[in-house]
DNA sequence: ATGACTCATATGTCATCTAC
DNA sequence: GTAGATGACATATGAGTCAT
């Protein structure tokens, strides 16, 4: 709660706090020179400053200047905020990206702040019009994620049709005499905007198709998973060693051996449920209960009026005593070593684990993006990149590959699938480059530009790729870099590489791989920069800005190793593509970098 | 790979009050 | 008396993180 205790005893609303005295949440543009100071003064006055971009629509993007592609607000908005001493609710249907000046309230307009302890009379009932009805509704179909949210209710009350109404009481009133009259809801987007037809009217979609709220497993998501998990085993392990000794099952499912990559692939078939979902599924359900069970029960189910019905009443979160009174489960006897978890809180903020920076070391799993790629996956579609030059075709490859390692392979390869529906931050780092930034690109392949068509010469060799291929991308920052980088400057490192790369001449691999390593880059890192950008310099340029970009940012050293879907940027997907002459998959790339990287990787 | 957690959300229940 | 309104809270679980 971002509220301060007077010696009063009432609490005082800060600045960025909602009616509701929760933070107002920003994302601050990591390319500002103004970020810190920003976030400063949001988390001093209520506010909360998330460290990683969010695409929640309640998180204000504060940016210099306007972007195009999402709503963005300047600073200038959190200077009046400050010099007023309020601002207003960021609600679900606010757009501060316009005028937002006229969206300031005077303070003296809030409702009353709270006082927790006074004495309630209840107010007399106000029995709720067919208009009521009708708005709240309509305001369902135009949020219908929200739905379920006490929130959104909440939100409701403040609306004028519904005044006199609480916000529990229209969320039970909905509940309870709205939701079968609901029927359909709007067709909304990611940032759960009403989308609009080719007549600008709403688009209507029927409740049960919206796929707008948390799914829950039915028992034929469970039959099936039980099914499909026992198959998976039945194929990849002996059965002499699952063989159940008693029991009335033939397996021990004791002995049942999933991958991780087992989930992903199978969230990438029932993509209604995510990976990470489905294998909890398998661990706190399925496992539980029994695998071989639950097929027995469903089956026994099937003959049941009712039907059979999906697991349940399986986890331990919280069990009742002999009095009936429900009591935490047992700690476990290893105490927690941190808090963990704490999303919302400002501590959050200054949590050393998301503090990597430039001399921050990788702690094992930290910032393991849902949807990365794992070593093994990632190191294995790196070899491959590299070995398809004039070997099998990685599709066979891979399809080797994918019998022997367990399915870890393809994931690695695959473009959606169990990432598929989050948020991939490889992918996140490129469109959180800022526009402005963009303009400072130095152009393309036959632009004019300083660098011309500069390749950095390739020395003749048996396989001239040998010391360029991929890093995986879980690698850490001390994989990257030697101690060497640490002792210069870094604000001079930057300028004295990218002039070395505006002077540089068609030279030898060797002379730019001396280069780099001399000011501290590791020389796996130095030929994964070369693999990347065809060991072209005006992409080398440009990469590095990149790099030390995010290290600016305290980027993960892997969302730092590749440049998603830009031109002249290529990842082992993209090589890939282009061995397979997908081009549809390669459409950012421009015909001169598609021919430079042929060259570059000898195709013919 | 997995156990052990946390967090937020989704859903349900219940006692009490009020209007009719 | 009864149906509906109201407020508060409990419970279940999907989703995610972290440590080992």
């Amino acid at each position: 709660m971002a509220v301060s205790p007077t010696s009063a005893g009432h609490e005082i609303r800060k600045i960025f706090t909602t009616l509701h005295n929760e933070p107002i949440e920003f994302y601050i543009d990591p390319a500002s020179a103004e970020r810190e100071k920003y976030t400063e003064l949001i988390v001093k006055n209520g506010g909360f400053v998330h460290e990683q971009e969010s695409l929640l629509p309640t998180v204000i993007y504060l940016t210099e200047r306007a972007w195009d592609t999402r709503p963005t607000v300047p600073f200038l908005f959190v200077d009046d905020a400050l010099a007023r001493g309020y601002v207003v609710d960021p609600g679900y249907d606010k757009n501060y990206a316009k005028d937002y000046h006229n969206q300031l309230v005077p303070r003296e307009q809030y409702p009353a702040e709270k006082t927790k302890k006074a004495k309630k009379s209840r107010a007399p009932t106000t029995r709720f019009t067919a208009e009521a009805d009708h708005y709240i509704l309509e305001q369902v179909r135009m949020k219908p994620r929200f739905r379920t949210t006490h929130k959104f209710f909440e939100e409701l009350a403040s609306h004028e049709p519904l005044k006199g109404h609480t916000g529990n009481l229209i969320r039970s009133r909905y509940r309870l005499q709205l939701e079968n009259k609901l029927n359909y809801v709007y067709k909304t987007d990611e940032y759960d905007r009403i989308l609009l037809d080719a007549n600008g009217q709403r688009i209507c979609v029927p409740v049960e198709s919206a796929k707008t709220l948390k799914t829950k497993y039915t028992a034929q998501d469970d039959y099936q998973l039980c099914t499909d998990v026992i198959d998976h085993v039945l194929r990849h392990q002996s059965r002499a060693l699952i063989a159940a000794t008693s029991g009335p099952y033939p397996y021990d499912e004791d002995k049942f051996s999933i991958s991780i990559s087992f989930f992903d692939q199978y969230a990438h078939q029932h993509p209604h449920h995510t990976s990470l979902s489905w294998r909890d599924r398998y661990r706190k359900f399925a496992r539980k209960f029994g695998l071989q069970a639950y097929k027995a029960f469903y089956e026994q189910g099937l003959n049941t009026k009712d039907g059979p019905t999906p697991m349940k009443s399986l986890t331990e979160r919280r069990v009742k005593d002999e009095d009936g009174n429900t009591v935490a489960k047992e700690p476990s006897s290893k105490k927690r070593k941190s808090q963990r978890g704490a999303v919302y809180s400002l501590g959050a903020v200054m949590d050393p684990h998301t503090d990597l920076g430039f001399h921050g070391h990788e702690v094992p799993g930290m910032n393991q993006m849902p949807g990365q790629y794992d070593v093994e996956s990632a190191a294995a579609v790196a070899q491959m990149a590299v070995n398809s030059r004039g070997n099998a075709r990685i599709d066979k490859a891979l399809e080797e590959q994918n019998s022997n390692l367990d399915d870890n392979i393809d994931d690695a390869l695959r473009e959606s699938g169990a990432g598929a529906g989050r948020v991939n931050m490889v992918d996140e780092i490129d469109s959180a480059i800022h526009p402005n930034l963009q303009a400072h690109r130095v152009g393309h392949i036959g632009d004019e530009n300083a660098f011309g068509d500069i390749d950095i010469k390739v020395p003749d060799s048996q396989d001239p790729l040998a010391e360029m291929n991929y890093m995986p991308r879980d690698c850490t920052l001390d994989d990257l870099f030697t101690g060497l980088f640490y002792e210069e400057d870094q604000k001079n490192v930057l300028g004295r590489i990218l002039n070395y790369l505006e002077d540089l001449a068609a030279q030898e691999t060797g002379k730019v791989i001396d280069k780099l390593e001399g000011i501290g880059l590791t020389r796996k890192f130095v030929g994964h920069i070369l693999r990347v950008t065809s060991a072209h310099a005006m992409y080398v340029h440009e990469y590095m800005t990149h790099v030390f970009r995010c290290l600016d940012q305290s980027k993960h050293s892997g969302t730092l190793l590749f440049v998603h879907d830009r031109d002249g940027f290529w990842t082992p997907e993209a090589d890939e593509a282009l061995e397979k002459q997908n081009y549809a998959a390669l459409s950012h790339m421009s015909e001169s970098s598609i021919n430079l990287r042929r060259d570059f990787l000898g195709f013919a």
